[in-house]
DNA sequence: TGCCAGGGGTTCA
DNA sequence: TGAACCCCTGGC
């Protein structure tokens, strides 16, 4: 463990993390369910536990959880063990790059679960993130646990491929506002209830090996499955293009328009083993600054 | 007020 | 290769 944490009532401080703005990865479209609340702090739920957590100077302070909780959880999945210092080290030196890197100072990548990742990013397919977060939390209102209250509210956790498997495609369509990808949420998740897919083994794959098992999935295409290598697989190479990486790379990077599938190794070429992490800083950059629109 | 385009893509013909 | 797809919101 490479950071100092103090135990406090109902959490933990971490002391002395550089390059984490929580609101700033609320806001990076990777997650679903982070909250950004008025003091700037985020409710998470993740795991089937709900958290809040708040950058306090140099520290981050995490309540809801304990510190054996937060060495066997938190750290990996607010990706604590990867350098940031390091990372931005390495892809700096690009005029583009840096300006992206300065805007999301506290940018970092989470390391979320596999089965929720694949089905929100299924739902996320032609699709606006209000909606998104909105069906996301219908589905675990719908199909979760309660796991905690806030605000007054109940809180819920994500459901496991058991129960959505069995849910009924015409109510998911009428209760959590999925619309066409209704089926798509049922099918894959029944291919990982009866053990056609074994989420866990994708671990043991190469990127590409990964890809083309993920894309079996119907709902899951090329951009959802690199969305999904990056975003629960920690493959730091994975290059998600959607509208706006396309823009963004055509605006600041390319002289004419290229094919969408040339643009993720276009990425790979430019920005190297880290070229996902990339990604994510010129997309917040880009979306947030409406680049290419 | 009401209509219409378009959205973090994928699928099917 | 291209149209269709649920639903919702913003722009006119």
């Amino acid at each position: 463990m490479k950071y100092k944490i103090d135990e406090i009532e109902n959490g933990v401080i971490v002391r002395d993390v550089k390059h984490f703005n929580p609101v700033q990865v609320a806001e990076s479209g990777q997650v679903f369910r982070w909250n950004a609340l008025e003091d700037d702090s985020v409710n998470i739920v993740s795991h089937g536990k709900l958290i809040n957590i708040k950058r306090e100077k140099e520290d981050i302070v995490i309540r809801g959880t304990n510190k054996s909780e937060f060495e066997n959880i938190w750290y990996d999945y607010f990706d604590l063990g990867r350098d940031y210092v390091e990372i931005r080290n390495i892809l700096s030196g690009d005029i583009e790059l840096d300006k992206a890197m300065e805007y999301g100072e506290g940018l970092r990548m989470v390391n979320q679960d596999p089965f929720e990742t694949t089905i929100t990013f299924i739902i996320s397919a032609n699709n606006q993130i209000p909606r998104i977060k909105k069906s996301v939390e219908l589905i675990a209102k719908t199909y979760g646990e309660a796991i905690g209250e806030y605000d007054g509210e109940t809180v819920y956790s994500f459901p496991s491929p058991e129960v959505l498997s069995k849910a009924d495609v015409a109510e998911i369509r009428e209760i959590t506002r999925v619309g066409f990808r209704d089926q798509r949420i049922v099918d894959t998740s029944k291919m990982i209830a009866n053990g056609e897919m074994i989420l866990d083994e994708l671990y043991n794959l190469n990127r590409e090996e990964a890809r083309n098992e993920l894309i079996k999935f119907p709902g899951v295409g090329e951009k959802v499955a690199d969305c999904i290598l990056l975003f629960a697989y920690k493959f730091a190479d994975s290059f998600p293009v959607d509208v706006w990486v396309q823009r963004i790379m055509e605006t600041l990077y390319l002289e004419e328009p290229i094919p969408k599938k040339h643009i993720g190794d276009f990425g790979r070429k430019q920005f190297g083993e880290l070229a996902g992490i990339a990604q994510q800083f010129l997309f917040y950059y880009g979306r947030e600054n409406k680049i290419g629109k």
